[in-house]
DNA sequence: TTTATAAACTGCATTTTCGCAGGTTTTTTT
DNA sequence: AAAAAAACCTGCGAAAATGCAGTTTATAAA
């Protein structure tokens, strides 16, 4: 993470999916202002369950997951986002977040005020509605995620969960080829089981070929097998 | 249904937490000019998956739940709907619908064209705002939704669709009663497991003095019995 | 490089969930 | 009001998922 000590302006970033970025220049400039930036090393949050909400996240790079936990003590990966996401925005009047975030990697990550955002909000139509249409579509990737956890098997539950990490955070090996670097764990709290079945999908998908696990990372061979397996499930994400 | 042929406009809609209601006197104007609106018996289909998307329809009065199937025919509740809600909304671009929705009981809709709407949206930000935090409450419950499907048990499932029934339609029977009227089948829909452990669970509940069950109707008794069954997994919806 | 620690894999018994089948009740139709 | 159809309930065997335990492999620390 190159020139950790100096903020990256919103003029000069080069994030242009960015939502901020439909903001016109004059609020371009404000925000980027008043925005404030930090990079956060992997593994540590970005903010917690139970934590006020002054504002929303903007990913100018890096991964991170959105966690949620009950009482029980196990934790539930909620969503994946990476470059030009937005997390942890409420709206006005919630005063604490339900959700945590958690940097995957080394990220770089700019916050809003609540107030800013609201005032760029009303005065910058086309960033509202960008930032409506994203909630639109996850909302869409969420029900549709709700569904597939009603109807899937355990091992279907993985695949999605491989796929959908992929399809997200869009990593590569130094071949190019496709990868995600998730523990077994964190696939469990994605798919929504526990280690030792996502271990055992995990062991049947490289015997049929599908994917090649090297340690921390498991190397996607056939992405078009994972599209195979879950196509009963109709369109993906 | 009263004048099921007579068209109700926005200025005279008691459906106040409707979004349109957020636009300018001219936009509301519009918008009820340009709207077009048809009542939904009972058991209708209002779009249907595969459908091409033209806009959206906003709820003036009745129950709609939004439905998705899987290519083994089987079909699940994505979401229910009463007065004040948008569903079908897609943004620009989404040539189909991949859910569709059915009326729950006779239903007065409205339909505003996507051309419309955007215009709308650019010139009446409260609005865009509005639907914007709706889609966000939207995508946090069904993110919660996620999460407990992946750590209920089915008994819990069945208990947290009733509630979210109850929760979202706020059907009263005729003593005032708190109750709801879906079938076995629908609340397993929702609770993401078959109609057999839907009627297990109900006659546990019954047992505990939780419900009464009656025919269609499903009299809750104890609210406070269900919110006790689900404290495990923190705040509700 | 060696050692310590954490993560991953796999077998097995237990528990949970599923889904069919058959009987009962409720609702709708005639 | 009677008949037909649909929805609901429940027992039971089959299938799936869970979670523990022990082993192996990989990663981090000394």
């Amino acid at each position: 993470m190159p020139n950790r000590g100096i903020k990256i302006s919103c003029e000069e970033c080069t994030t242009f999916n960015c939502f901020v970025k439909q903001a016109s220049p004059e609020w371009l400039a404000k925000i980027s202002q008043f925005k404030n930036q930090v990079v956060y090393p992997k593994g540590q949050y970005i903010f917690t369950e139970g934590s006020p909400v002054f504002g929303a996240y903007f990913i100018l790079s890096g991964q991170v997951k959105v966690v949620s936990s009950v009482f029980s003590g196990k934790q539930n990966i909620v969503r994946l986002a990476s470059d030009g996401h937005m997390v942890g925005h409420k709206g006005i009047g919630h005063e604490t977040y339900n959700i945590g975030a958690v940097a995957l990697q080394d990220s770089r990550i700019c916050f809003v005020s609540n107030e800013l955002l609201y005032d760029a909000f009303l005065n910058n139509p086309h960033f509202t509605i960008e930032v409506m249409m994203f909630y639109s579509k996850e909302l869409r990737k969420s029900e549709t995620r709700s569904k597939y956890f009603a109807q899937m098997t355990t091992e279907e539950k993985v695949a999605y969960a491989i796929l959908y990490t992929y399809e997200t955070l869009q990593d590569h090996d130094e071949d190019g080829l496709p990868c995600i670097f998730l523990s077994r764990q964190e696939l469990a709290e994605l798919a929504g089981t526990n280690a030792e079945q996502v271990s055992r999908s995990i062991t049947t998908f490289k015997n049929d070929g599908l994917i090649s696990p090297e340690g921390r990372c498991v190397k996607i061979l056939q992405l078009k097998g994972f599209h195979q397996l879950l196509s009963p499930y109709d369109q993906f994400i």
